[in-house]
DNA sequence: CATGAATGAGTGTTCATTCAT
DNA sequence: GATGAATGAACACTCATTCAT
């Protein structure tokens, strides 16, 4: 049982370093001497657990998606108005992205090193996420609070990308923290950026293909 | 004249190759034998040209930015209100991003792969590119369509995020044209999600953290 | 036990196969590939001993200078005479510069393929070696065998060069034995070339700049 | 003839920028494109006036003899007596390899990178700057000078080899200039090292080896 | 169970050489 | 006559993976 505990705690190591590396310079570009290396273990000890590099990262990544939706279903807990949770829950996701765990930044920005059956099984980890937020979108749009023709698993995509993208330019110690930015975020897409007495004429105006859109709300996305 | 013609034409089926594979499999996974095979020359002929595998990649990116640049410039000079010019702006980068070019996405995703001076250099290619869309924004801000408190900068990289993501699950042939995609998300952006008559009562009690921030409406995001 | 003799065998293999082709090549003509075959191993293995060629060749000298030394101090042991040590020290040397050791003569040629840490080490290690030859000629030198006026560094230099340059043009089967070779050079140096009879008056006058330069004995030489 | 004037001034170019690099780095470590670019002129007009790298090498080589030939020859034509003649030889020879020319410098010590027909002819060229030589001392023996039992060959071997050896360890600005250098061996060898009154005895003794060779000469050498 | 020596395919890069112009 | 684009073999080196112990 004590040795059960050592293992799990070796394991841990192994993929806290590699989630670091992988952040840090990408998953081809990281060689598995370096993760042994990182986690203070040796080379032939890596492969004992994981038997490709592969095998690695999918671990990786199965890891960050229960963190993921475990932080974001917890966070999402405190309120009960759907609007709110969404903020919320978005407010964690960007969190865990940031500065929570390396593993979620590496299961958003490395899954095209994997391919084959490591990649569907990378896929299918990644439905289930995105699955659990739009269960929390329909919640909102069931209380009738989404203004009507929204297709909400655009919304879906067009938060993910907002918030995802923060990885790519966020340095700690800016001058926002991640929770203010999360919080912007979602003002801009709940309220809109335009002036209220803007936005009937020239918008409405400006959006013809949108309002065309509005017709055929449940128009899918995905690959 | 007609030698240059012809080098020229090589060049381009190079950077053209390269762009296809490193956004297929990303750029440290791909091989330059593999660039050269693709591009019908020989791995030789790949270092005459350009002497390292960043030199490549820099040499692609400083491309895409050009086009990029190039495109949404052109697209928003087909109208002169300020709001229209952002909506065919957003069209024009998506459209760049997800059909016209692979540098690009190149350009978006692969920036990490680098490091040093071209890691530098690239930082002020996109520098560049983000200045431009700073001034369609202001802009837009300056004809005071603008809701008051709202942070231009974190608006940019807000929209920025949500498009440049789509990236990353747009399929061609889907049910969306990348045209409907880029007008959908700016009509969340713009106009806003939630219905009239739901938004001031409890979005804004909701955003307590967000009314805070309207406060100091010049605060700074960026590394 | 005897899988560590097994490493350290092929480790000798290995080493050996080097001086051999750096020696008859030169290092920088002689590829890693080659040197893997000679061994009678891959290529792969090489590297895994010794991650870069440099580090190979300063093994090789490490070695060389080792036995260098050893040999030398052993030969010089067989008397207590100090010009005796000296002749059967310059006899080891020889030895093992032609017939002895590749290593040995890598370390004489090869040097100047080194740079930066690694050069500065084969430095080091050459330092040693000739602190170890001074000691001996001081030795004669302080039994009042040296004729006044001689600068035993400069003596040093002149024989090592004329001993290690036998390496360029001797080959093995030859007139005489490097043992001979050995002999006559240092006779040559101790008794000079010049009839008894004939040196006092014109060698003398000859060696106008020659007497000026007894008069600061103690002139350097080196970087 | 203007025009033949100038390509002979791009050859010297080409070879001066060639000797130093050779000398500097070593043969097999400089490529034709450096010394293309120090001599100021393209890769390809390297390979314009030498077809291979071999041939370049040799032609410097040429030149190298050919240069130390006539030094030598001017230094010792400056006095009759057959000693003083040779310690001026020696002065000139020392000379042109510290600081005179780089080509002499290449060709004593990177003849090792050349091989078939190549080496042939630099073997060649040796020969006839070593018959030079043997001719002076020769001369000397002739006016009985040379103590009875010495070897002459052997003798410029020796003495090539301690005069050569210098360009290993000198450096220009020490505290001794290449003509005091040349001078001091040159005492040595004609001299002995040994006090005279300390020789008869002891040495004699010491070199059994030695009185054994007196009694053969003419043994030869060389390869 | 865990190790580390060994592997060999593959990497980016260098280079002397060729040749059409 | 002189150039520089193109070549491809060779280079030192990296790396995920295997396997005997």
């Amino acid at each position: 049982m004590n040795k059960a505990a050592v293992q799990a705690g070796q394991d841990e190591k192994l993929l806290a370093a590699a989630a670091l590396l992988f952040r840090r310079k990408g998953f081809a570009a990281t060689s598995l001497r370096e993760i042994a290396q990182a986690a203070g273990m040796l080379l032939g000890s890596v492969h004992y657990r994981y038997p490709t590099k592969d095998a690695l990262l999918l671990a990786l990544m199965e890891r960050g998606i229960e963190r993921a939706i475990e932080a974001v279903r917890t966070a999402a807990a405190q309120s009960i108005d759907p609007t709110e949770r969404i903020r919320l829950g978005l407010r964690a996701h960007l969190l865990m992205l940031l500065s929570g765990d390396d593993a979620v930044h590496v299961l958003l920005f490395e899954w095209r090193a994997l391919s084959g059956h490591a990649r569907d099984e990378m896929v299918r980890l990644r439905d289930r996420y995105e699955a659990f937020w739009d269960g929390m979108l329909y919640e909102a749009a069931g209380a009738s609070r989404v203004r009507p023709g929204v297709d909400l698993k655009l919304v879906r995509l067009c938060g993910f990308g907002a918030v995802n993208w923060v990885a790519t330019w966020y340095t700690a110690g800016g001058e926002r923290t991640p929770e203010q930015i999360a919080d912007a975020f979602w003002a801009y897409l709940a309220l809109g950026l335009l002036a209220d007495d803007k936005r009937p004429a020239d918008v409405q105006a400006a959006l013809g293909a949108f309002s065309a859109l509005q017709t055929s709300p449940s128009a899918g996305t995905k690959e």
